[in-house]
DNA sequence: ACATGCATGATACGTATGTACCAACAGAGT
DNA sequence: ACTCTGTTGGTACATACGTATCATGCATGT
């Protein structure tokens, strides 16, 4: 049979350029021709390798999810000790850089889409957003037994107020109220709160 | 002149039957026609005191900020002291009512909007979410001031941090991970780590 | 060498949308 | 009483979109 091409490689392609304008124009300006034109292929190719538009939405937010899992694998990779993972946990999804603000700002796109569309909202269930509050939890359960959280702190809700946080934080940066810079010490600075100062013995 | 219909009234209907729209079933759906069907008018209406689409758009969104304010007020009122009135303000938020579910799902409708028009995001730099930030810092001082909250905080912090954590709540009881009375049991958590116990003496 | 089937291209179709245009009506000022 | 201006209705138009259809090429298994 005649596999000229990469299948995958060119879903990706596809998918990818369809990031690209969800990240810079908006959801609603990715048109099916638009995203053909910024793969730079033709319109019936995205028909071909994703028979319909939701289907093409669909993957290219599961490629987004891949993504942003692998950025924060590399972040946690380069912690020493479990408050290092938890920063790295939380500062990776600030949009402080130029990878995390393209994928907060193409998350973001999505997210009315998500809000109004119920399928979309079901198969995003076992995203990264979702479960990383389970791992965060974990994490800040290992530092408090490592003695860098005060035993009688709830570490659940201080996860769920702290990737609240980092969600907020990213909103306003990207609505343009506060720079990256300034939302990563506004975290840090509960950061700070949370964690016991090392024991200087 | 003929001055049959209240114009300011005529507004008011059409636009909320755009905001009724984009809260049930989000911006994309909320056409010209549809909104025309929704109000029980004409499209011709619609464009007659809407010239454009972007101001209806724009109208709307300003309707509901207005809306938010006057459930703030509400909400301060009630209020017997500043811990009460900073819990006034984050907590009617939430969407732990019928009420602040619409408004925060109506804003969340407009989000993407907001991002990726730029036009739009300036109108909104006068909006409530914004200067929110302003007032939540005088409201902690003076609770400060009074002794509710120990001097050595600094609530510039806090307030950005608490009101980041009130908007990602809101996303996560938006998108299903979370319930309402779930978001105000770790809003008022955090809130309690801030505020002082109150002097039992 | 050739036929098979995947891969790609060009184009058509039906629909929905924002906006514009034309017509009709009603009350107020004179 | 009449006109004039603000108001409302119906409808048309150009465009963009998602999807479907028809057609062509090309590599590979035999």
């Amino acid at each position: 049979m005649a596999e000229k091409a990469d299948h995958e490689e060119r879903r990706r392609q596809i998918a990818e350029a369809l990031l690209r304008i969800a990240d810079t124009e908006g959801l609603q300006s990715a048109s099916m021709r638009a995203v053909a034109t910024e793969a730079g292929v033709s319109l019936r190719l995205v028909q071909y390798y994703f028979t319909t538009k939701q289907g093409l939405l669909l993957d290219a937010l599961a490629r987004l999810g891949t993504q942003l899992q692998a950025r924060m694998q590399r972040w946690i990779g380069e912690a020493r000790d479990p408050r290092e993972v938890v920063t790295a946990i939380l500062s990776c999804i600030l949009p402080t850089d130029a990878e995390s603000r393209r994928i907060t700002r193409t998350y973001a796109a999505y997210y009315a889409l998500v809000l109004s569309d119920p399928e979309v909202l079901e198969r995003q269930a076992a995203q990264p957003p979702v479960v990383l509050e389970g791992f965060l939890v974990k994490q800040l359960r290992a530092a408090q037994q490592a003695g860098g959280i005060a035993p009688e702190r709830d570490v659940e809700m201080a996860a769920a107020g702290l990737l609240a946080m980092v969600n907020g934080l990213g909103s306003s940066v990207l609505g343009g109220q506060r720079t990256g810079e300034q939302a990563q010490a506004v975290l840090d600075h509960h950061l700070d709160g949370l964690f016991l100062p090392p024991r200087g013995r």
